[in-house]
DNA sequence: CCTCCTGATAAGAATAAATCTTATCTAAGA
DNA sequence: TCTTAGATAAGATTTATTCTTATCAGGAGG
């Protein structure tokens, strides 16, 4: 799930607008984290990110992760993933968009769909209060792990 | 959101179906924990399970609420919800259902919804693994949440 | 290019949800 | 009633996240 490189340059301007535009300071910190996150569209977590970032700047505190974070998460520029919820994950993916999740390896997918976007407001949840957005998960075994459960399968039967 | 008394016992039925047929000790803490959780359908947290509960056996400890969640979990005589990730909340709900969820009160609703049933996996998704479930999130603000927003904006233009 | 000041960072302490350990207890089958 | 595998209580432990505080640096203004 490695970004293009177009999308990552885009990423990476919309964030350096944001932080202008919001007077936050545009440290190097900032922009290495910004820089990481943006070129995986695999969700990755604050650990991993910090493990990355930290080979560029060996002083880095994992704090600033999270602050660098939370600040971004605040200015729009990237979202808080809401699945398997052990750790917080990053989405750097600002468009309207769904995910597919391996409930065995937690890998998540970003996709769009025109039938999802057509959807309407069931009548009994309209006098509940305001949608503003429809966030559907598709749950289920990614390709690999069904390989590699299969794979498994055939080991016990040679026992 | 209080259950009926009749979806209450059928919950509470379908539970001591499934640890009789698990073979797991239908003790007396579990039996309260559950009745605790069937008839609410707010999806409560663990905390919250845990007091109620405490009024009513004071030596509980809030392992025992941890433990027989997992167990209820494993089970699938009830789910994790994961929405708002900062505490795991329980759902006794086990027909396959979607959620309106308060972004300023963290309220969970249920709703069915019949267009969402016959919806179809994207072709797109299809190479990525096979789906088992279709979760939607309508996320938004309750009635409740913007009745309050709006009175205190009242209040403000007074001063 | 310097100076200053405010907001940012690093390090490590603190917090809190969740899990683990161990001695004790009890549900339920014989 | 007796037995025992599995369950509980209490408190320690783990782990993700946040807080505290001394130091640092981005960037506005000179
Ligand atoms: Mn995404
Ligand atoms: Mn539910
Ligand atoms: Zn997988
Ligand atoms: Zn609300």
């Amino acid at each position: 799930m490695k970004l293009s490189e177009e999308e990552k340059q885009r990423r990476l301007r919309s964030f350096i607008r944001a932080a202008r535009q919001a007077g936050i300071k545009l440290t190097h910190q900032r922009l290495e984290i910004f820089r990481e996150i943006a070129g995986d569209g695999r969700h990755p977590d604050v650990e991993s990110i910090y493990k990355r970032v930290k080979k560029r700047i060996p002083p880095l505190s994992i704090d600033t992760v999270y602050r660098t974070f939370s600040v971004l998460e605040r200015e729009k520029v990237l979202a808080k993933v809401s699945v398997f919820c052990n750790r917080a994950r990053f989405d750097s993916n600002m468009e309207p968009h769904h995910h597919f999740v391996c409930r065995r390896c937690g890998a998540v997918r970003d996709f769009f769909s025109h039938e999802l976007d057509r959807f309407h407001v069931p009548e009994e949840v309209k006098p509940w209060g305001d949608v503003d957005t429809v966030y559907v998960e598709l749950r289920g075994t990614c390709a690999e792990c069904a390989g590699k459960a299969s794979a498994e399968k055939t080991e016990d039967r040679r026992k």
